[in-house]
DNA sequence: AATATAATCGAAATCGGTTTCGTAAACAAA
DNA sequence: TTTGTTTACGAAACCGATTTCGATTATATT
C-alpha cells in the first residue's frame, strides 16, 4: 500500500508536504504540488482512512441501528424500513459518509451498541426499531452521540415521523364517508406510533358521532403474519361481523386477505379492508388493498439530512420533522348498504 | 474518550502493559492485570478501532456491494438480494465483522470501488450485482482484495450461486407432466445465471421430445414489472397463445398474473404462470404462484463462510459453492386438457 | 552464596496520516 | 544596503493503539 511516505521519497520532499499538497494548503509551491499530485495518481495512492480519522477525529462512518427484533422480520427484509433505509443511503453516500451497520459483536468481544459506537467512532447513528425501549437503545440515546430516531419521539433526539394522525383518520374517515359503522382496527402492539393511530381512529370516529366501542380495537403485531390472520378468523367469527378491517400495516393485510378469502368472505363485498404504510404489495394482490402511503423517501432523506446537519453544526436540538401521508385508493373497500 | 495512556496513568504504569493486560499477554502479573481491567471498565474505555487497525493491519469490516442498477430495484428493497444479505450480515455479525455498503463518495472525493476499499481497508467484500460486467467491479474483481460472488462466475473469484439448471428443470419438466407442451419462457436479461435457466429449459423439453422454437423464449428484464407487463401482453395476444409462462422471478410473476387478468383469462383454467426465487410474494398473491425456492438463508450462510475463510485463511482460492432449489408447488398451475 | 532461570515491566519504534511552528530563501519596501 | 514580508518547506509532536526487545527483579538450582 502505497503511503505518503513513498510519494514524499519519489519526490524528494517531507511527509508534510504531501500531506499539505493533498490537502490543498495554500503553503505548498504549485510545482512541487503538481509533482506530488501527478506521483500520486501515478503510484496509486488511496489515502488511509483509519489513519486520517485518528487524526481528524472524523470517521464519515454513520452507525445504522435497523433492528426490528419484535417480529419475525428483522431489518433489511422489512419492506418499509428497507425502503426508508434505501433513500437514507442514497443521501449519506452522496454526501460522502458511509453506511456501516451496527451490531452486538466486535472483533472476538461482545459489546453494547453505545461501545460499538466508541470503537468505530461513527460521526452519527440512525435508529429505526420497534423495541424503542431496549436498555441498551436508552443507553445509546442518552450519550452524546449525534443521532436521528425514525418512527418514535424521544425527549431530547430528533425524529422523523410521517404524520400518523392524519393517515388514520384519512383513512377512517374514507370509511365512514362509505357509511361504515362497524370498523375494527387491528392495530400493533403499542407504541409511540401505535397509540397516535389509535387515537385518530377514535376521534374520528367521535367526531362523526359513532360511538367507539372497545370491540373495534384489537392488539395484533406489526408485520406478523401469524398473528394477525389468528386476530382475523377472530374478528370474522363474532356474531355482528365488522364492515371493515382497518389492519396495522399492508403487510399482514395480504395475510388478512387471505384468512378472508378463506372464511368464504368477498373483498369488498362482504368486508371492507385497509392497510397503512403503502408498500408495494398492497398494489399486487387482488383485490389492491386501500393504504396510507407513508412517504419513505422523504422520510429517509430528512432523517439523512438532520443527521449530518447535527454532524456538521454539533448542534443537537432536537428538531422533529413530519412527513405528510397520502390515501391510497384501493380496490378493497366498497360503500356500505345497510 | 478514554485510552491506555489514561488507564496507564490512574494504576501507575506504562501504556505497553495497559494494552498487554487487555490483550491477554502472558507477561503481566495477575495483580497488576486485575486492576488494569477495572479501570479499564471504571473508565468506560473502548479501544479505538482505527487506531487498533492501524497496527493490526485488520479492521474487522467487511465491504457490500449490493447494487442493481440494471432494474428500478435496487440494492436494498431488492427482495431477494435483501434477503441473502439479510443471513449474510447475520454470519458475519456474529464472527465480528461490521459491513459497511460500499460507495463511489468518501468524503469529499469521489473514487471507484476499489480506492473506496483501499481506503477502508475492508478485509473482504461481497458482491451482488446484476452488472458483473461494469469495469469498477472488474477492477476489484482482478485486485487483491478477498472477495466473494453471488449470482455470478468470474474465472478467479469464489461464488455462491443456487443451482438454476436444477431450478429450471425442475419447472420446466413440471409443467410439461400437466401436460403443458407450448411453454414461454419470459426470461430475464441475458447473463451467467439466465444463460443456465434458458439451457435447462430448452434441454428439458428437448429430453421430452419437444422441439422449442425461438418463440418460446422472450427476453425481459428481473424485477421489472413494466417490462414484463408488456411482454405478457404480447405474448397472450398471440394467434397460438402458450397454454403456460415462466417468468423470471417471481416478482414479476405477480404482475404478470395482472396483466393475464386485465385479458381477462382466468390462471391457472386459461394459462397457467410460474415464477422463480421462492419469494414471500408468490404466497402471498392469489392464485399462490409455483416457483422455484432459492434458499437465500444457506446462500447468504454460505457466502459469509466462504470469504470469512479466505479472509482469515489467506488463501484466496476460487471456491465456488451451489446451493439446492426446491420447487414449491402454488395454485397457478394446472393439467393441460389438449 | 553464586548462578541460572523465570516473571514482570517499560522505552521506543511503528502504523499512516495531520498540523503547528520555526526557519531559510526570495522578494519588496525603505 | 538594510529591513520587512512573503513564500515554501520540514522537523517534530500528535492521534491511539501494538509489539519487540532489553532491563530489572524475584525465584529456583547447585
Amino acid at each position: 500500500m502505497v503511503t505518503i511516505y513513498d510519494i514524499a521519497k519519489k519526490v524528494g520532499c517531507s511527509s508534510a508536504t504531501v500531506s499539505k499538497a493533498l490537502n490543498n494548503y495554500p503553503d505548498v509551491n504549485h510545482k512541487t504540488r503538481n509533482r506530488i499530485l501527478s506521483f500520486a495518481k501515478e503510484m496509486g495512492y488511496s489515502p488511509n482512512a483509519q489513519a486520517q480519522a485518528l487524526t481528524k477525529k472524523k470517521t464519515w462512518n454513520i452507525g445504522v441501528l435497523f433492528e426490528v427484533e419484535a417480529t419475525n422480520k428483522t431489518g433489511l427484509t422489512h419492506y418499509f424500513f428497507a425502503q426508508i433505509l434505501e433513500s437514507f443511503k442514497a443521501y449519506t453516500e452522496e454526501k460522502g459518509y458511509d453506511l456501516t451497520f451496527l451490531s452486538k459483536k466486535a472483533g472476538n468481544d461482545n459489546v453494547s451498541f453505545l461501545q460499538h459506537v466508541r470503537r468505530r467512532h461513527f460521526d452519527g447513528v440512525i435508529i429505526a426499531n420497534f423495541d424503542y425501549e431496549n436498555e441498551e437503545i436508552l443507553e445509546l440515546i442518552h450519550s452524546n452521540v449525534p443521532i436521528v430516531v425514525i418512527d418514535y419521539n424521544y425527549d431530547t433526539v430528533s425524529s422523523i415521523l410521517s404524520d400518523n394522525y392524519e393517515g388514520l383518520k384519512l383513512l377512517t374517515q374514507y370509511l365512514i364517508d362509505l357509511n361504515h359503522r362497524d370498523i375494527v382496527y387491528i392495530h400493533g402492539q403499542h407504541s409511540y406510533v401505535t397509540d397516535i393511530r389509535i387515537d385518530a381512529f377514535v376521534d374520528t370516529l367521535t367526531e362523526n358521532g359513532i360511538a367507539a366501542t372497545k370491540e373495534q380495537l384489537l392488539e395484533g403485531l406489526y408485520y406478523d403474519k401469524d398473528v394477525t390472520y389468528q386476530k382475523t378468523l377472530e374478528v370474522l367469527q363474532r356474531a355482528n361481523r365488522p364492515t371493515a378491517i382497518i389492519f396495522s400495516d399492508d403487510y399482514v393485510a395480504a395475510w388478512g386477505v387471505r384468512a378472508i378469502g378463506k372464511m368464504g368472505l368477498r373483498i369488498p363485498e362482504d368486508v371492507s379492508v385497509a392497510g397503512f404504510d403503502g408498500l408495494e404489495i398492497a398494489e399486487m394482490i387482488t383485490p389492491r388493498i386501500t393504504t396510507v402511503r407513508q412517504n419513505t423517501e422523504l422520510i429517509g432523506i430528512q432523517a439523512a439530512k438532520r443527521l449530518i446537519d447535527i454532524i456538521e453544526t454539533k448542534n443537537h436540538s432536537k428538531i422533529d420533522v413530519h412527513v405528510g401521508v397520502e390515501l391510497v385508493k384501493g380496490k378493497s373497500c366498497k360503500k356500505h348498504e345497510g
